[in-house]
DNA sequence: CTAGGGTTAG
């Protein structure tokens, strides 16, 4: 504390001062960034008539700069008669930390067009950043070549920001290049690695790199636990977790709240809520973060009362919440009473107007099956940030509203907001349900023009669109324009059910084969697929020997979908003993669909025994769905047993479902 | 003097 006799005995002391105490009292300022005593002590050299020395007025600069204070820092800069490369520098980091980087980087044209000094090792690490920050690839490209002829591209903390440039631009290959050839890697290149990769969706690869940097013996840090951490989490690896937690124990990195934050998420997305609550509570200072992410491992565990709980204990000990913690409570909710409530406490709270909020906000309500309300919420903002526009195209999409997010997805377009991947997985569904020619090759050409179609993703919608219009040439072409080794199991998937749901069982059965010959693993999607294909052409044996492959082969469990599969392929054929006898040897209780697939077998091939029996379980599992009366009254009526077909409509109208139109059943009964 | 690092929506 500064007492005033205190206070006056360093005036005093600084009046007296010599310049070279200045000086050292500027370094010591600089460092612990004491932006008030360098503003006094300015005022001082001022008064003292010491601001004449350019030594000092360089230092005070340099002083100004450590504490940010950009206005003082650069006038200074600019009357020194010469500045250093360590000025430079210092300059430029203050930028960068204030988060101006285009300014850091003007700053660097101005250190070459000054003539006074060249760029150093220590320069290229902060313009580097810049561009990481900025996404500029392609001037990060430029410094990487600078770098390399200049000899600072060997230094390590020259590559290290080389690859943090490349993992923030998306360039994991780039950077892996760089890393490769270091010579020496310290603890922040592989730390590195490890975030890039996991920010760049291949969390498996960030664990890799993790095992190999304890296989190499080098030493982890905290930076190191943070970074693999959320890996470990979203790949649900609760054992490689544990030792990771182990050996930070072990290596006392444990105390700071960031490691057990990342802890307690960890523990929370591999559904062990005992493990994180443990670490949780042994949290001495919690903050905002701490309770977040108990509060969300608790709503990813379908726990929503506790965690709305702890939210509230939050609260009681004086943590405010913030727009994550608003944004996971809001996921959870589905229901428009609750929805409302947190609606309004987020305005209370004054974060309804963060990105993330305002989002969260527009998806709870269409989870809600309110997109009127999400509509509101979203028209209320002025947003020319793409994620909103995100949550609002799912919204519709998940309300059945194709024709509305076609239309927001124009209206974006003209707004100039920036659509990206996430905008295109929730709007090509649309044009998957309306299946309309015209409007999906539209909507192709744009993709092709703005490049989305190259990923794999937006290809496997388009595939989808181009099968649901029925134009299978189409959805062939881009199927094969992408190379054999980028196929992934999705993208097979789609064009064996393509081709299946429109009756080609020959061709989806031999695309299934080239799938496996290609060594892609079929998963129990794509065998659904399959055999509805099968099944859908009439193509017996193959979908049999299919299903035996799929038991022996792939040693997998069938489910439900598969058993129908079969039931409706024998059935249809004609077996219908055989069918029933799969029936009763199901390891589960068959669902509705399963005996409706036999009930409309029986039908087809007028066998009342077995179809009585089908009819029974039906009525039992979905007694509200008429369409199963319907087809037992068609049953009876093809055996000419009219009467029974006739008791069948009263039956229907005794349950008192007059839902189906009289005329539909006795269509139905006349056919 | 510089490089990496915790919770979140679509």
């Amino acid at each position: 504390m500064n007492g005033p006799s205190q206070t006056l005995s360093k005036t005093k002391h600084l009046l007296t001062a010599t310049r070279t105490q200045y000086l050292s009292l500027l370094k010591h300022y600089a460092s612990t960034r004491s932006l008030t005593k360098t503003k006094q002590l300015h005022a001082q050299t001022i008064t003292a008539g010491h601001l004449s020395s350019s030594r000092l007025r360089s230092s005070l600069a340099d002083a100004y700069m450590h504490c940010g204070y950009i206005p003082h820092a650069r006038k200074l800069f600019d009357e020194l008669p010469e500045r250093s490369a360590l000025l430079y520098n210092n300059l430029m980091t203050m930028y960068v930390n204030s988060g101006l980087y285009l300014h850091a980087l003007k700053a660097y044209v101005e250190m070459l067009q000054s003539g006074f000094c060249l760029p150093d090792n220590y320069t290229y690490p902060i313009v580097i950043k810049a561009c990481s920050e900025l996404s500029l690839l392609g001037l990060g490209r430029v410094f990487h070549g600078q770098t390399v002829v200049s000899m600072f591209g060997s230094y390590t903390y020259v590559q290290n920001s080389l690859l943090a440039m490349y993992m923030n631009c998306g360039k994991k290959e780039a950077a892996q290049r760089v890393f490769d050839a270091m010579k020496e890697r310290s603890v922040v290149s592989w730390n590195t690695m490890i975030s890039g990769y996991f920010k760049n969706g291949c969390a498996k690869t960030a664990l890799m790199v993790f095992n190999q940097m304890v296989d190499f013996g080098v030493e982890i840090d905290c930076a190191t636990v943070v970074s693999v951490l959320p890996a470990c989490g979203y790949l649900r690896e609760l054992e490689l977790g544990r030792r990771v937690h182990a050996l930070l124990e072990d290596k006392g990195l444990g105390k700071k709240t960031a490691v057990r934050n990342a802890l307690v998420d960890m523990y929370a997305k591999c559904n062990s809520m005992a493990e994180a609550r443990l670490v949780f509570d042994r949290i001495d200072e919690k903050d905002v973060i701490s309770w977040t992410s108990m509060i969300n491992g608790y709503i990813l565990n379908d726990d929503v009362r506790s965690a709305l709980m702890l939210c509230r204990i939050m609260q009681t000990e004086g943590i405010r919440p913030n727009s994550v913690t608003i944004a996971s409570i809001l996921s959870a909710c589905d229901n428009l009473r609750d929805g409302c409530c947190l609606h309004g406490w987020t305005i209370r709270q004054n974060l309804d107007l963060e990105v993330i909020v305002i989002t969260s906000l527009i998806d709870m309500y269409a989870k809600c099956h309110r997109v009127d309300l999400s509509f509101g919420v979203f028209t209320r903002t002025s947003t020319n940030r793409t994620a909103p526009w995100n949550a609002m195209l799912s919204g519709c999409i998940h309300n059945g509203l194709a024709t509305e997010a076609i239309g927001l997805f124009k209206q974006m377009l003209v707004k100039g907001v920036e659509p990206d991947g996430a905008t295109m997985n929730s709007l090509l569904p649309a044009y998957a349900i309306l299946a309309d020619l015209q409007p999906s090759k539209n909507i192709h050409g744009y993709l092709t023009r703005s490049g989305f179609l190259s990923g794999i993703e937006v290809a496997t919608c388009v595939i989808d669109i181009y099968s649901k219009c029925g134009s299978l040439e189409s959805a062939h072409q881009i199927f094969n324009a992408i190379p054999i080794d980028v196929k992934d199991i999705f993208v097979w998937s789609v064009i064996v059910s393509g081709y299946g749901m429109h009756g080609h069982g020959e061709t989806a059965v031999s695309l299934f084969r080239q799938m496996v010959w290609s060594g892609v693993k079929p998963n129990e999607v794509t065998f659904t697929s399959v055999l509805h294909a099968c099944s859908h052409a009439g193509l017996v044996d193959e979908g049999l020997c299919l299903f035996e492959f799929m038991l022996k082969d792939h040693k997998m469990q069938p489910h439900d979908d598969h058993y129908t599969c079969i039931v409706d392929l024998l059935g249809r054929a004609g077996r219908l003993d055989e069918a029933y006898d799969l029936i009763r040897t199901m390891p589960f209780v068959p669902s509705h669909a399963v005996w409706g697939a036999l009930l409309g077998a029986c039908v087809i091939h007028g066998n009342v025994e077995v179809g009585e029996v089908a009819a029974q379980h039906v009525f039992e599992l979905e007694p509200e769905n008429t369409g199963n009366y319907i087809l037992l009254a068609k049953l009876y009526a093809a055996v000419g047993r009219w009467e029974d077909a006739e008791n069948v409509r009263h039956m229907m109208n005794d349950i008192g479902l007059r839902k189906a139109p009289a005329h539909s059943l006795i269509d139905a009964v006349n056919i």
